[in-house]
DNA sequence: CTCAGTGCAAAGGATTTGCATGCCG
DNA sequence: CGGCATGCAAATCCTTTGCACTGAG
């Protein structure tokens, strides 16, 4: 594919890095695949991603999601909806919590609060512990109607 | 299929109603599929519940769980492995968490605490509505290694 | 020249569906 | 009898993969 104006950021040098840790490099392809999901304030499907860059073709965009998820510089999250949708990790925009519409099925960012994490961290971890479980990190959705798909 | 000794319980009952209430009844697979997720203590997969009823036919289990689903007797999660799982709802089994293996996929229940429940209701609940957005309810998953995936 | 990345088209695989059969009311 | 649940097999469709091509080093 044809990139465009290729000026690079400290994002992008992030992401190289990481790639690079996977013998992975960050060509044309995987960097317009980041700025797209950059852009985007919420998780995007394959398709809306294809929408946004028409020159994508599809398999490069399915095959550089797993590039980019292996190398932890994307994040793929399943939902009820037809496709799966993926976002920038956490390590890159920080950790946040999704609102998803049981109507729509779109997926929005919601920052995380210190004090819900304290208290998750705390509360539940604690828990986990005893049945021998050693946690990671944890999701939080909740699940409603988005804006759009509110009755009134 | 053939169903035995169809002692009904008042979990039955209660599902029964739900079946009814979207003009469905609850049949001899659907009361099997029922009892083998009551039995498990965690969300099982497609496969799972066929190993442990190889009476049902795969078609049977995929359709009826899509019944028991719009009906709200059963819940299904989707993660990344191959397998959706299914799990009664949690009107009928109370609320509780998730606690998925990063390693093997494997998924196990984590009941909820008050404590954790006030301080996701309070704090985020907030938040989303900043947003327009109106939670009917909340998934909280802890990601990491379950006791047979810990290293040591 | 070599090798990774790319794009097209075809394959893969979990899930869904068409259709004929059987059962309950 | 009438209509829904069942089971088999075939279709669906998101996702993955084989293969030949291209460009960078």
């Amino acid at each position: 594919m044809a990139a465009n104006a290729p000026r690079p950021t400290r994002l992008h040098e992030t992401i190289s890095a990481l790639l690079h840790s996977q013998k992975q490099r960050l060509t044309p392809t995987r960097r317009c695949i980041v700025d797209v999901l950059e852009a985007a304030d919420r998780p995007l499907t394959i398709p809306e991603i294809l929408d946004a860059r028409p020159e994508l073709a599809q398999s490069s965009a399915y095959r550089n999601l797993v590039v980019l998820e292996q190398a932890r510089v994307v994040h793929r999250l399943v939902t009820h909806a037809d496709f799966a949708r993926y976002e920038l990790a956490e390590d890159l925009t920080g950790h946040h919590h999704h609102l998803v519409c049981s109507n729509c099925g779109r997926v929005d960012d919601l920052p995380a609060t210190a004090a819900v994490e304290r208290s998750v961290a705390v509360a539940i971890d604690e828990a986990a512990r005893h049945a021998g479980f050693v946690t990671e990190h944890h999701r939080l959705d909740l699940v409603g109607l988005c804006s759009d798909c509110t009755p009134e």
